[in-house]
DNA sequence: ATAATACACGAACATACGTTCGATGTCAAG
DNA sequence: CTTGACATCGAACGTATGTTCGTGTATTAT
């Protein structure tokens, strides 16, 4: 018996491929059969079939028989395990509606803010946050300045917040403290009617404030993300 | 003339919704209109066809006409403005390899490690790196201590990396440090011979390595992500 | 020379599938 | 009571779609 395929993807292998990720990419369902065809240049339904069949055995997509456009990529040209089936409810986009700056408050999306309608946002997998956690208010803000090292937060980095009505002790939050003109991300107790706002950074003292009417809780930090860049 | 349908969804608007994000998120791709009628208890594709329309009508879904399966979810239930179109090339899953703590050298997987294989990962955005950006050598440590807070890094951060065999001033990388028994995280500089590793956090000194054999770089920081959780 | 396998293809076929049509029922306003 | 809008449904139809079959060529091992 002589197997003269090479152990590995031929030309046509790694053109449906890359087919299928970019008709999955731009239309959010899976291309034909004939629609393959047609844009790789093979002219016959059933020799597309048959490279499917093959791709399929090398684990790089899974079919469904007798169903269209049954075709499910589990792996990219790439290499990556792509979570395909992830993807639809998993992954989402949280509008950057500002920058966070010490000297100002935080630009809390007013009840009325239309998410939809952001022309920039970060894409956060779902599975980054606590499955109970609710997505739809979420806002995303990039740090500006150095202020917020005491959080281990840096310039340039990207805070993801919710709004909150009602904090609670423990939880990470941005304030506003009126005495000081001054945003702040501290970690918040309330202690026996005076407020403890804690650095994420353990070498730093806390802030206690007398008067809890000084501190405007403006939101909850739910994640922190640092795009390295070289400097 | 009067309109009797809610502005905004019925029960069956819902469960139409609810089927076509599930039915995704399992299958890779859509269900047709025979499959979604039997899963949410109508007899009849044309009133699967009605619902259909009008959920295209509200924007939650966009539909190609004569094309099997041709329907793409522009919003889930719960409101978030799905990106279906992004998803399969746009997420991708780093296996989690270890932790990054201050007393051991990073575990920097070997060429021949199997990142299919790894049973816990972490899912990113695709748009979170630069799109020159090659994906499929990354991996993810969490990070366990609080020695790397002149990093900006928490103790449970998760720090994701790449091997690299030449480094570049300016990156940050994560280094072994020989002399001192240590692992930590700096931008890394080589002038005239010697290494400056200059912490994130700009109140803090660099580290000067007058003999550069003494710093093993491990590898490159490319992105860190923090989870907040209350303390 | 022969056999086996890979690769390539067109054609035919049956089923999957979406759209359209006509009918019926319910409800609220006039 | 009538009318109009909305919701519901079954049936029919035509097209989209995947699978199968038979054929041909090229290459390599026996």
């Amino acid at each position: 018996m002589m197997a003269r395929r090479k152990a590995g993807l031929g030309e046509r292998h790694k053109k449906i491929l890359k087919f299928l990720e970019k008709f999955q990419s731009e239309n959010g369902f899976p291309p034909s059969i004939r629609e393959i065809g047609e844009n790789t240049k093979i002219s016959s339904t059933s020799v597309v079939n048959y490279y499917l069949n093959q791709l399929e055995e090398m684990n790089f997509i899974e079919r469904e028989s007798n169903v269209s456009r049954g075709i499910r990529l589990v792996r990219t040209l790439e290499g990556n395990l792509m979570q395909t089936a992830k993807a639809i409810t998993d992954m989402f986009t949280v509008p950057v509606v500002g920058r966070i700056v010490a000297g100002e408050p935080v630009p809390v999306p007013s009840s009325d803010f239309n998410y939809y309608d952001q022309e920039t946002g970060i894409d956060i997998a779902r599975s980054l946050l606590p499955p109970r956690e609710k997505t739809e208010d979420l806002f995303a803000l990039e740090v500006q300045g150095d202020s917020m090292i005491d959080a281990m937060v840096n310039d340039g980095d990207i805070v993801i917040m919710r709004p909150i009505t009602q904090v609670e002790n423990g939880e990470m939050v941005a304030v506003w403290l009126s005495d000081r003109d001054e945003t702040t991300l501290k970690y918040f107790f309330n202690e026996n009617g005076k407020v403890r706002l804690q650095p994420a950074n353990p070498t730093m003292k806390p802030i206690i404030i007398d008067n809890p009417a000084q501190v405007k809780v403006q939101g909850k930090v739910v994640l922190v993300i640092r795009r390295m860049e070289n400097v």
